[in-house]
DNA sequence: TTGAAAGCGATACCAA
DNA sequence: TTGGTATCGCTTTCAA
């Protein structure tokens, strides 16, 4: 409801009634300088004169003057944000990369806006539409799969862009910058892991979203260390699913049904190797003597499993660190090199298979 | 590198040399419309006419044009970003709640910018004061624990405040809107149902960051179910580190050290219990035979643990769809009512409690 | 329903 | 080093 009449006409017509945040310009009459000045000094205070900077720091502490990004952003062409897109937070290795990120530029003066794909390209276009809007300084994106719309817009947006937790090879597959590691090898690491602690059967089990072209990458380098080892031929299952340790449990089973002489089985991630370790148990089969078990993403719990489980750890704060520096140091003009970062994982042995000859 | 001469003189002298992106203006001369009428479209489509409509909706299809936030925030005076303060995204259960937050929030046209806070009311006040420079619509923090600063900060940004995770009777705790539940009470039932399913010996034990207080109110309703039953005093370990399961193992050994009669266990957390599991299993104790475990959390392993773990559930999702739901009323003028909801918890019974009597 | 014009609060160029 | 001034692109009265 509006007031009914008004006492006295403003001397200005008055848009908002909220009390406004206090501007560079207020600031600049109580120190007695010029906004220029005072902007001067917020964006590079080494510029100002330090009696001034004194000056002006003292009004600005103590009005508690918090400057209008929006207004620096449209003034500059630019804003001090970069957007971060993951395929997903919950239970998941990407969690982490974000919070080194955040915390790395942030301590840069960079906000990040952070928006989650759920491993889908189409919302991850419409995120990157949205977040483009605020014209953000730079993006952190996930994987080298996107739409073509997607590529178009960070193509003519004409800022940094970092594709993280994959490599490539093949040119003009990477946008701008990458940092990750081959998926390819997690799959090979895992299956000659186990065929170099003893197993001579080993099977493949995967769940993510339809889009996860990452594990199908993992699941391929599966395949191909199999051929290689040429023991027999590769036995794999990975369905399109919510990751559930549960389901670990129904793919074994599934696997075990077709092919009850298995002696080793990789999973595409820790979640669903805990699911198998359970299955395993409740079959009575041994881990690792009967069946050994390797996973991959060793989260959290991974080192209190029955028994502890044998996985991949992804460097995942080495992503994030790694991605932060790229976009600061692109943004400060210094060249980044190498533009690609191929990055390795680590093997974490622990009890859920037998110790390699 | 600047060029070294201009061939002919700017009508206007240009600050920035990049391809710049279209505004409105140009959409308004393309479809013969003032740059008003398409703001209009823009904002609130019904209250053009249909067929200017129509011809603004086509320019801007094959424009893509993408409105400058920045502009239109600083215009306004306020932006379509709600800020969003989590304490912990990795292997916990807030990262559900961003995600719908996330969705109903971007489905009503506003971005959410996700700060992590680590349990830490200083890095909390931090990164509001980041992002108010942002205007934010809204803010959505987690808990009622926040430093002076902060509750000053928002008071006078006069913006809709939601606090989530937690309840409190107290007039005055809460700075504005809340949804949440009784972690008190969590603790109580957690150590109830212990008690009712035949335990006669309950002990707690928890990890947490030291600000983490909603551990502690569970701890609390502990004691007080403990207490109220009379059976023994409380037994409780609670820890401050990073939640890891292996401390979960740790910390029972401990407790089972100073009590080795303790004939349940309550936990702050699934990923402790399942360390918990794995010490009572080295040891030799059946569960629930011996011990029987609660856990609190439902983590997406929690069915599969051995033996699955019986949890309290949060009503992750319940809390984001809440939040976003009382800030979107907020926003839309709407009054918000009840301004704080106290929602349930679930009982997920599974096998490593006995079934009560 | 449509349009003209005055800001919103900074930045960045240039001159002093 | 400091300050004057013209924008940045949009929203919002208010008048037509």
């Amino acid at each position: 409801m509006r007031e009914a009449t008004q006492t006295q006409p403003q001397p200005q017509r008055r848009r908002r009634q909220t009390k406004k945040r206090m501007t560079i310009i207020e600031v600049a009459a109580i120190a007695q300088v010029s906004p220029s000045t005072v902007s001067l000094y917020c964006r590079r205070p080494e510029e100002v004169s330090p009696s001034m900077a004194e000056r002006i720091r003292k009004v600005i502490d103590e009005c508690g003057y918090v400057p209008n990004l929006m207004a620096g952003g449209l003034s500059a062409g630019k804003s001090r944000t970069v957007a971060v897109i993951l395929p997903s937070i919950t239970n998941s290795f990407f969690a982490e990369t974000y919070n080194i990120l955040q915390d790395l530029l942030h301590a840069a003066q960079y906000q990040t806006m952070l928006g989650v794909s759920e491993f889908n390209p189409e919302r991850e276009e419409h995120l990157i539409r949205a977040f483009l809007a605020w014209s953000p300084a730079a993006i952190v994106l996930t994987g080298f799969e996107h739409t073509e719309g997607t590529r178009a817009m960070l193509r003519s947006a004409g800022i940094p862009v970092v594709e993280t937790w994959d490599v490539t090879d093949a040119p003009g597959v990477a946008i701008d910058l990458s940092v990750g590691f081959s998926h390819t090898d997690v799959g090979r690491r895992q299956t000659g892991f186990l065929y170099d602690q003893g197993s001579r059967r080993v099977a493949y089990i995967g769940v993510a979203a339809a889009q996860d072209t990452r594990l199908h990458k993992r699941a391929d380098g599966y395949a191909e260390e199999v051929r290689q080892r040429g023991l027999h031929e590769p036995m794999s299952l990975v369905v399109t699913d919510v990751v559930r340790a549960s389901i670990g449990s129904r793919l074994i089973s599934e696997m075990l049904d077709r092919h009850p002489d298995i002696d080793g089985v990789a999973c595409s991630n820790d979640t669903l190797a805990l699911g198998v370790l359970r299955e395993l148990a409740c079959r009575g089969l041994r881990v690792p003597e009967d069946v050994a078990v390797i996973g991959f993403g060793d989260l959290t719990f991974a080192d209190s499993t029955q028994p502890p489980l044998t996985t991949i750890r992804p460097p995942q704060q080495k992503i994030g660190s790694i991605a932060a520096s790229q976009v600061l140091s692109r943004l400060r003009g210094v060249e980044v090199l190498p533009a690609h970062q191929d990055l390795d994982c680590e093997l974490v042995v622990r009890a859920s298979t037998r110790k390699p000859a």
